[in-house]
DNA sequence: CCCGATCTACGAACTATTTCGTTGAAACCT
DNA sequence: AGGTTTCAACGAAATAGTTCGTAGATCGGG
């Protein structure tokens, strides 16, 4: 029974987003990837992960010199966190009227569509599994 | 070609919920409502409305004595762009992934997932025919 | 051993969000 | 007409989020 952990904001999840690809890394690995897409300095990325870490959304390994960060939470994990706290906030709690905006986003291709349709079959029967077993969370 | 909303905080939205629910109101009408969920002051609604009406979220309209707020943006414009934010933030732009997570959610019944499945289909349509028509944004 | 590079820690500044108290005007009641 | 209620405006306080500068420790090379 762990204490769910905080909602990571918008910079946070970005900080996130690189644990999550790049797997456990320093702060200096971090900025690289950051600086990338926005210019950022080494302490800013050094402040958000210690902040991070006081409110558990990483944890760090002291690795020589330097410290070694990574995601507490899984990318599913947080992504369905995500998901619903926006279908309480935005959509109370319709699935489907979620669904609906995805599928109105531009981005949806048919490609993803015919995915998402053998998804639901899948997710049918794992719903049944899950609830059958008494579920997670 | 109107300038993109901010998107809304947290309790901006739970805000905008009322005004979309009830159709535009007064700052007492919108307290009212939201003191059944939690103890709230009328200033503090009233400072929100505001804020949200100098960000362009919300519109007044001058009734006498009192202010009547009305949301500027539809429930589902905004729905739309809470999810494709959301998409862009977290899952990398893929509606697929943001769709498996939404139906993983313990909320989402069989009934909503029969329903997804044939909107998936109208869906289809209504992206071919947008894209041949020459699509919005 | 000293220099420069690299690292963490700390704190400051700035902005945004949330919550109210106070004030002054207007409307309403008696 | 005078007191009460209702309203918008304003400002202030508390909290959170973002960004960075400076300081002090440590390490590696000459």
């Amino acid at each position: 029974m762990t204490a769910s952990l905080p909602k990571p904001t918008d910079g946070e999840l970005a900080i996130l987003r690189v644990l999550w690809d790049k797997g456990p890394s320093t702060v200096r690995e971090v900025l690289e990837v950051m600086t990338e897409a926005r210019d950022l300095g080494y302490t800013t990325v050094l402040k958000m992960l210690q902040i991070m870490t006081d409110k558990g959304l990483v944890s760090r390994e002291e690795q020589g010199r330097s410290h070694v960060y990574k995601a507490v939470a899984s990318m599913e994990q947080t992504q369905g966190h995500l998901v619903s706290d926006l279908l309480d906030k935005a959509f109370a709690g319709s699935a489907l009227q979620l669904v609906m905006r995805a599928l109105q986003d531009r981005r949806t291709s048919e490609g993803e569509r015919e995915a998402i349709r053998k998804l639901l079959n899948e997710a049918s029967q794992d719903q049944a599994a899950k609830v059958a077993s008494g579920g997670e969370r």
